[in-house]
Formats: structure tokens, C-alpha cells, sequence
DNA sequence: TACTTGCTTCGAGTGCACTCCAACGTTTTA
DNA sequence: TAAAACGTTGGAGTGCACTCGAAGCAAGTA
């Protein structure tokens, strides 16, 4: 649990804490299909309950939900998320094991950049040769 | 084909011009099955055959394959590719039509990299949370 | 009270990008 | 020449990440 307050959260508890699953869809993007799913298969902490069974999403829940989308963005499997979660969920004992993931994740996101970066340089190149209006041998 | 030449070839013909099905899975990474699956969407141009009809890749087919790795690289759907591909087969009228689809692909590029740079910010200061090689447990 | 909206679950369906299979023909190697 | 390796086709199967449907319970509004 502290774990989770100190690792795991950015955004401090602020504002109301009992967003139904409609209004977390509103605020994240996502269907309320989704977000059942994500909870189903572990990607999602157990979500606290309303006395009639409903879903009542904190803060905390809408935090790691804005970072799960940071980590789908850079193409990571659901898979791996999972894990993850799982080991947030085992406690202290798994930091090293999160660092060493999340220090993978950012040397993917590197890659991924320096190849954006590369494709932008292609890109760039067949453009300027549609541009120009071309009289001479292209290469 | 002088559209080809002219804009849609990178690489000037050099070298052997009669690669084979697994000559080119092996320099492009694909398995022959993607590459056959390729040309029957349309991602590829026709491909020249030898008399018995085995497929011959020519240096310009390799280009175009690195090419179709890039977009590949971005995100961009399949289906986009082939609609780009059918705009070159149907010839010089379609430059415009390309440019335009080129340039759109360049602004998801640079708005992909703007993300995955968010995002390593997001795992930058996350993993800093972690702390550093002090407050880790080494095995 | 009746209606509308929103929630629950489980399980099935969708779209994408491959990936593989079966059956058979061709080319290369020993 | 015989075997091994590689090629062809159409169509079916796979894995991922959702996405939707159906049946039913609960809460708010006219």
C-alpha cells in the first residue's frame, strides 16, 4: 500500500474519488467495456464498490489508468502491463524488478524515437521529390 | 514505370535483379508467406516471375520493401499502404494525391514522436521515484 | 408507477496483420 | 537419377486488443 502511495501515484487525491465508470470513460477515452476488461484481466487494482455492487473509481484508479495509456502509446503488449500491475500488486519486495521493466520500456521508447526519426528522413526525402518538379534523373 | 523510377525508386539498380522468395525474406526480415500475402493485397507490385513462374524480386521490388518498412514502422494501416501503392500503379495524375498522403503520414510521425517523448518523461521521473543503486537490493 | 438510463456478468464477435497448411510442381545437390 | 530443398496456390487458423450483445438488477425522473 505505501508502496502504491509513494511509487505509484502522481496525481495527489484531489477533487471527488467515487467517479462512476461512465465518467472515468468520459475522462480517460476508453469504453466502459474496456475498463471492465482491464479489471478482468489485471491490468486495473480492484476497483472500490458502491453498497449496490457499482464500480467507484478513485483518483488513484484514474492516475494509473493516464499511465497505462502512456505505455500503450509506446506499443507495449497488454501482456506485459499485466505483469507489471501483478508485481505493484506483490509489494516492496518487487521494485528492482519494476525499475529493471520500466528502464527496458524506456529503451524501447528510445528506439522507437530514433526509428520515427529515420522514417521522418525517408519521408522527408520522397517529399521534396514530389515537390520539386522534376526534370532530371532521380535517384 | 517512369513515375516508378522517377519518385518511387530509391536504390539505382545494382547488383543481381532475380532475387528469390527467400533471398528476400532473408534481407528484408519478412517470411515469404508476408511477402506473397504482400503482392496478393496489392502492397507490392506485380512481381516478375521466371518461366516456370516462381517469383523473381528485382532491386526496385527491395526498395520498395524497405520503404513499405518504414510506413510499417509508423503505425500506419496496411490498408493505407495499399491505397498508396494503387495511386502509384495509376500514375502520374496521382502525384498530388500522394504528396498529400505522404505529408499527412509525416505529421502522424512527428505527432507519434511528440507522444513517445511525453512518455519517456513519464518513465523518466517514475523510474527516478524508484530511487537510484542506493536504495536498491542488489541479489 | 412507468420509463429511461446505467450498471452487472459472461461469452461471443470483430478487425487487423499476419501465419500456417495441404497438395503439389520445380530446382539443386549428392 | 533420386532425394532434399524450395517454390506455387487458395483457404483456413492464430493472437492481440478490444468490442459488442443479451439478460437482468438498480437508481433517478415524469
Amino acid at each position: 500500500m505505501s508502496v502504491i502511495e509513494s511509487v505509484e501515484s502522481t496525481t495527489p487525491p484531489a477533487g471527488k474519488d467515487r467517479y462512476t465508470i461512465s465518467e472515468v470513460a468520459a475522462l480517460t477515452g476508453l469504453t466502459a467495456h474496456t475498463l471492465r476488461w482491464y479489471e478482468r484481466i489485471g491490468l486495473m487494482p480492484h476497483v472500490d464498490r458502491s453498497h449496490t455492487g457499482q464500480r467507484r473509481f478513485s483518483e488513484r484508479d484514474l492516475g494509473w489508468l493516464a499511465f497505462v495509456g502512456k505505455l500503450r502509446l509506446t506499443g507495449m503488449p497488454v501482456a506485459d502491463m499485466v505483469r507489471y500491475a501483478e508485481l505493484v500488486r506483490e509489494g516492496d519486495h518487487t521494485r528492482d524488478a519494476r525499475r529493471e521493466l520500466l528502464e527496458a520500456t524506456r529503451r524501447d521508447v528510445l528506439t522507437r524515437i530514433t526509428e520515427l526519426q529515420d522514417t521522418l528522413a525517408v519521408l522527408d526525402i520522397k517529399i521534396s521529390h514530389y515537390g520539386t518538379a522534376c526534370g532530371g534523373t532521380p535517384s
